[in-house]
DNA sequence: CGACATTTTGCGTGGCACGCATCTTTGCGT
DNA sequence: ACGCAAAGATGCGTGCCACGCAAAATGTCG
């Protein structure tokens, strides 16, 4: 049943996500008011709150929705295929490039860029961002312990795994963005993973 | 040169932390103000912000101080000591019960941990805590790459550990408040590291 | 169409973060 | 011991934000 209903809910808070990023990376964080998502938005100021507690939570809230599909990803992965692996492979699906990043113009892309980092540098956003991270290890966790037949309640397990798969994405993305010398992000995630599989061994020197 | 000013300084940011926990587990977040915790630490409403730029900055602010301890003591740690060995002890130093929390009767016990689990419930400190998280981690990196002779900003390795390390008593803690048969909060710490540096293996059923 | 449920909206309230100007305390050189 | 410069504390005022409440608008279903 997906009503008319449903939809428009779902198109109001994709608009007033996409308005609050938007905003933010142009203008910077304090010199957009709620009011002015909410207009972007085409609705009221008061609606806003009844989609996102806060300003933040509006940022934060297509990073949070990416984050949940990895946990979803990992239970598409075949049985049989090793945890590790699986767990590599359903980061590396979130990191194709859709078609609304593909189609920015290579000018706009550098500018666009900097405006993100300068926004994820908002202590108000880091920590709403922190907070969508530990949302999807929760979901990431289950999904290891239905997989591996561990207990949530019982097994610290599951979710040493999720925490520490989530830790190789963020660290690889971090490295990504500060990209001294542009590395392709799946090598990067790629090799994170791999690491951490292997006990994170002092390198021999 | 520890003059009286540092000194002052540093109690009024503690009694300002320790006011707003109190209170805090006390009443419930939303039923305390600023202008309280300013009050219980003897000092004027204005004077709060100049410690700290929210009042849940002020709640995690032990939180804060405890995790950067975690990286100082592994700087303490012999050269020689293998590095998980070293970490894992680094992080129950810090978990040894100070004074404050030994004199406390057993009956408040049980009620102040319910309040800390409350407490903890409250979204916007959710971020703040995981934003003190984020800090320490990035000193943690840093004694790691110092330790292990590795580069922080080239190397994955440092941070990977730092989060790993992170990530493993963050888990630890979740279990032993969650305790359901009450278990030493030494033994989940000393497990989850060996866990961690194991490569989280897929447990053999 | 008509009644019901859900959502949007406007308004009002309480509180919070912070800039600025002022007053008090502390540290230090003479 | 004294006084001055720097650092900190305080009071006041401003703008914004989250949210409760009740009324109006808008879907939904018989």
């Amino acid at each position: 049943m997906t009503g008319l209903r449903e939809r428009k809910k779902a198109e109001t808070r994709a608009a007033l996500g996409w308005a609050a990023i938007h905003l933010t990376v142009e203008r910077g964080y304090d010199n957009v008011r709620v009011e002015d998502i909410a207009e972007a938005a085409g609705v009221s100021p008061r609606t806003f709150n009844n989609y996102f507690s806060s300003k933040a939570e509006a940022i934060a809230s297509r990073h949070l929705d990416r984050s949940l599909r990895t946990a979803a990803a990992l239970r598409e992965r075949p049985a049989d295929e090793p945890l590790w692996a699986a767990l590599t492979r359903a980061a590396l699906e979130q990191f194709t490039p859709g078609p609304e990043v593909e189609a920015m113009p290579s000018p706009g892309h550098a500018q666009w860029a900097a405006g993100i980092r300068t926004m994820l540098a908002e202590p108000a956003l880091q920590g709403e961002r922190l907070r969508a991270v530990a949302t999807a290890e929760a979901e990431l966790a289950a999904a290891v312990a239905d997989r591996t037949g561990t207990d949530l309640a019982t097994d610290m397990y599951p979710r040493l795994v999720a925490a520490a798969a989530s830790a190789a994405v963020t660290v690889a993305m971090q490295h990504y963005l500060d990209a001294d010398p542009p590395t392709p992000i799946e090598r990067l995630i790629t090799d994170a993973f791999a690491q951490v599989a292997a006990g994170l061994p002092p390198p021999r020197r």
